[in-house]
DNA sequence: GTTCTAGAAC
DNA sequence: GTTCTAGAAC
C-alpha cells in the first residue's frame, strides 16, 4: 500500500469512526498537531480539494456541519478551532482539518508542519467555499510559492514571538 | 504523511 | 560535542 492511501485504509475499520453519516465521517488525526486534531472526509471517492467544482457545495457544508459537531461533542468551543484544508495537501481523499489553535502536540515536529496551518497553506473553509462558489474550482499553488511559504519564520499564532526554530515555538507555545 | 540520519548550525 | 534541520526512501 502506497502511504498516500492511508486515509481511505482507515476508513475502512469502523473503530476510526467518530460520527458517520451517509455523505461523510470524522476521524482523529492520526498523528495530531495540537490537542484536538479531527479529519473530516466525504465517503464519495474525491481525491482532493482540485476534484472539487459547484456541485460539490452542497458537500462541503456537510463537512462543515459535522466539523461543528465534532467540537461540541468534545465540549469544546467553535472559538479555539481553525477548520480548513491543506492547500497542497498529500495523503489521497479530500479531508478538511479540524484543529484546536493550540498546536501542543509531540506529533508537531517540523517546521512544514507549522507553516502548513499557519500561512496561506491552510486554506479556511470559508475561503476554499468562497472560491468554489465564485470560480468553481480551486487552483494549485505553484512550487515558488509553496516553497516561499514553507521558508517563512516561525511566527506564534496567538502573538508576536517569532521562534529561531521548532524545540523554542514548541516550548513558548505550551506556555501560551 | 512519517522515519531515518548526514551534516549544518549552534 | 550536541542540537536541529532537511532530503531520501529501490
Amino acid at each position: 500500500m502506497y502511504w498516500q492511501t492511508g486515509l481511505i485504509k482507515s476508513l475502512l475499520d469502523p473503530i476510526n469512526l467518530i460520527i458517520t453519516t451517509d455523505e461523510a465521517v470524522v476521524i482523529a488525526d492520526k498523528y495530531p498537531k495540537a490537542r484536538h486534531h479531527y479529519l473530516v472526509l466525504p465517503k464519495e471517492d474525491i481525491a482532493s480539494i482540485f476534484q472539487l467544482s459547484k456541485k460539490h457545495l452542497p458537500l462541503l457544508e456537510e463537512l462543515h456541519l459535522l466539523a461543528r459537531n465534532i467540537i461540541e461533542i468534545r465540549g469544546e468551543s467553535y472559538e479555539r478551532f481553525q477548520i480548513g484544508f491543506h492547500a497542497q495537501p498529500s495523503m489521497q481523499r479530500l479531508h478538511l482539518h479540524v484543529i484546536s489553535k493550540d498546536f501542543v502536540s509531540s506529533c508537531l515536529k517540523t517546521k512544514k508542519h507549522w507553516n502548513s496551518f499557519n500561512t496561506s497553506l491552510f486554506i479556511p473553509y470559508e475561503t476554499l467555499h468562497a472560491q468554489i462558489s465564485n470560480e468553481g474550482h480551486i487552483q494549485r499553488l505553484p512550487k515558488d510559492r509553496v516553497d516561499e511559504l514553507l521558508a517563512k519564520p516561525l511566527t506564534c499564532n496567538q502573538c508576536a514571538f517569532v521562534a529561531k526554530n521548532m524545540p523554542s515555538l514548541k516550548e513558548h507555545l505550551q506556555e501560551h
